[in-house]
DNA sequence: AAAGATTGACTATTCAATCTTG
DNA sequence: CAAGATTGAATAGTCAATCTTT
């Protein structure tokens, strides 16, 4: 007979979540390269893409942070990279003289329109086609991979329904940070 | 109207691709933190379980490296760092000098035991469960999600499919590394 | 020469401490 | 003093170069 972390070890569960894992890795890496043509980063792309839709092209650092899974220090350092590529700028706040704006520069959002093409391609290609190409109903699975998604999501980034009732409830969650040695 | 960018940016697969971004770090946070509890991060924690459930508890660099998203010499720092907490040893290979064992000790064994049931339970609690819990048919939901995710995985990982005809095309994936500026 | 593993140099990120403003 | 942002020190990972064995 096995011992008690044998039998653990095969657990349907964990298979779920390597499956997660290896998905969410291998998909990760196709978009990473994919950027990597236009010498941007995952998070740099990232932090673009939210400056490039929001009004004015810009955001306060916390807001970047909040948006983002960088820490607050991250993003100083991510905008730091992107003011030096010109590819953003940083605004004083008129009412806030303590916030910061980072602002998306015209070649910032000329590197987005040439980025955001290729990088909706990745996605079509490995992650819309495979789930719309099954069997009996191809929609339907992407419709319901998605309402999975977003129904994983609210409830792990409560947070994330903003605009809703900030009514009861912590507003954030309680920093999951890894206790350091 | 609109600028050519402004249009892209609201684009349904970035929607899709951005819950999956959030889901999954959502997710990761939460493993991430109760692993803390042990003092291990995730990619240790993924060393000593894929050595844990390989025969005589060991595996070759090589084959670690190929397992875990990590590059030879990532996991040559990993097994570093569990190697001086006692969780596990390098064992020369017999048959080719070249390469290394990473071996888990009794202590990484005891170690994955005490950690197991808190990582499923996270798991089942954040996955399993909010996928169970729909409307209709809860068992069809789960179902059908590590279905998509398998399909998916298949797809962006050939590899993966070990076990299976290594037959034609290329085995590894061309490297999706970043290019340096 | 190619494969396996390691090392050195570098980058990106985090935490804790600091500085400024509210 | 709390909030916003930055900086210094430290950590984990990468790539490129190296060493040993095949």
């Amino acid at each position: 007979m096995l011992g008690p972390v044998s039998d653990l070890l095969d657990d349907e569960r964990l298979t779920l979540m390597g499956l997660f894992a290896e998905t969410w890795t291998a998909l990760a890496a196709r978009l990473t390269a994919d950027l990597a043509r236009f010498d941007v980063s995952p998070v740099e792309f990232e932090v673009l893409l939210r400056l490039g839709r929001s009004p004015d092209r810009r955001l306060r650092m916390t807001e970047l942070a909040a948006q983002t899974s960088l820490t607050s220090s991250g993003v100083t350092r991510v905008v730091d990279r992107l003011v030096v590529r010109g590819l953003v700028d940083r605004a004083a706040c008129a009412t806030d003289r303590r916030s910061t704006y980072a602002v998306a520069t015209d070649d910032g959002l000329a590197l987005l329109d040439a980025a955001v093409p290729g990088h909706l391609a990745v996605v079509e290609e490995w992650l819309v086609v495979p789930l719309l190409s099954t069997a009996p109903d191809g929609a339907a699975d992407l419709a319901s991979f998605t309402a999975a998604l977003r129904r994983l999501r609210d409830l792990l980034v409560p947070c994330a329904t903003a605009g809703a009732v900030p009514a009861a409830g912590p507003a954030h969650l309680p920093a999951p940070s890894v206790s350091r040695r």
